[in-house]
DNA sequence: CGAATATACGGAGCATCGCTCCGCTTGGCA
DNA sequence: TGCCAAGCGGAGCGATGCTCCGTATATTCG
């Protein structure tokens, strides 16, 4: 599912062998484009740099998303791979875990020039790349989460699907904006995560706590 | 400054009357189209709606940003109107007119489909877009912080810009996701700054907290 | 009231995208 | 070596933001 079964580079051996190569050039040169002008640098580009034609580059990534999903899939995939404990540390709290986890996702996102914005654009069926975001990212925040509030740690009615697109969301114009400071913001807002709960804020219910 | 000079609808009587009645023809076409299809909606489609021409539409909103600040002017003169005591309720805490205030914006972004999205994007020089809201909006945020800090209600190492930011980012998708509940995660932020500052979270320090 | 002229209009057209299509090239195999 | 399917390249399509300029008309002046 997911629409990235995009034959993954190298891996397939059925393909013939100018094929394959052309698969993992385009990623270097994805990368290379993508580093060097954002995620949104035109495919044309990202053809040219790879010294292929435009046909090529689709028949490999039937879609834009799919060529960032690809490019970025190892690192979605680090992230995916840490339920608990990033470095082996059990004596840390689940808050403490929780933190960290976000601090390296927020570290992907910022890095990243534009994909943070590329999330959510609703054009040109970027969804797909949301999509794989949410299906893979979501269900280690849920466990993180989970985990904390368990401990006391946090409020309980923030969903991980919440989360996840706030932060990804907080991130958004990191590198554009002068001014703005972006994983300064997510520790604002893991701070409201670990309060909201035991007392609320001000004596003033937030409003509208809808659903559990 | 600011590039929204546009002649604002009907306000100049130096021009021909059927100029000034494009204008504001123009202005309620665009307000309609962008109810329906969303801020990102085509120039195009604005001018069939209005019953004009391309050229009619840029000559009167230079850019396509232009168009969409002139439609918005109402609200952000609005948002910006209100330094302190939205309903001359002086007895509320500073905090309480800050939320209030943020509540209001916030309810704004959401409900103006792809206003929050478009406040972003790098594209097409949307940056007049953000930098209008940015002008006007930044300097009342500005107060209701300093009135919140100096009543030792919220942590001082939030500005301004950084929040007004977050608070837009956090917008973006709220219509757009499901499951996505922007209205609760900006409480969530409130909440954090709120209670950043007195005593920092868990005994950990968060982390790398750049200049303050 | 009727012509003159500046002002405004309309929409074809340009450049730039994402993506498709199809004739040509080339790798892999007998 | 010769065959043919797998793969390639890039012209081309439709959409979009924005420009340009010939045409229409509101306004003014005799």
């Amino acid at each position: 599912m997911s629409s990235a079964d995009t034959s993954q580079a190298g891996g397939d051996r059925r393909k013939r062998s100018d094929a394959r190569r052309n698969a993992q050039t385009l990623l270097d040169a994805a990368a290379a484009v993508f580093a060097r002008a954002g995620v949104d640098a035109p495919v044309r580009d990202i053809a040219a740099e790879a010294g292929v034609g435009m046909g090529t580059v689709y028949r490999h990534f039937p879609t834009r998303p799919d060529l960032v999903v690809a490019v970025f899939r190892h690192q979605v995939d680090a992230l995916a791979a840490t339920p608990t404990g990033a470095s082996g540390e059990d004596a840390e709290t689940p808050y403490d875990v929780l933190r960290s986890w976000v601090a390296r996702f927020t570290d992907f996102l910022v890095t990243k020039h534009g994909l943070a914005e590329a999330l959510h654009s609703d054009q040109a069926g970027f969804e797909s790349l949301h999509a794989e975001f949410v299906d893979r990212l979501v269900p280690v925040l849920g466990q993180l989460l989970q985990a904390s509030v368990d401990a006391g740690q946090i409020r309980a009615d923030v969903r991980p699907l919440d989360l996840m697109i706030a932060i990804g969301n907080l991130c958004i114009g990191a590198g554009t904006f002068p001014g703005y400071r972006a994983r300064h913001m997510v520790d604002v807002l893991l701070a409201g995560l670990a309060h909201g709960a035991p007392a609320s804020t001000d004596g003033d219910e937030p409003r509208a706590r809808t659903g559990s």
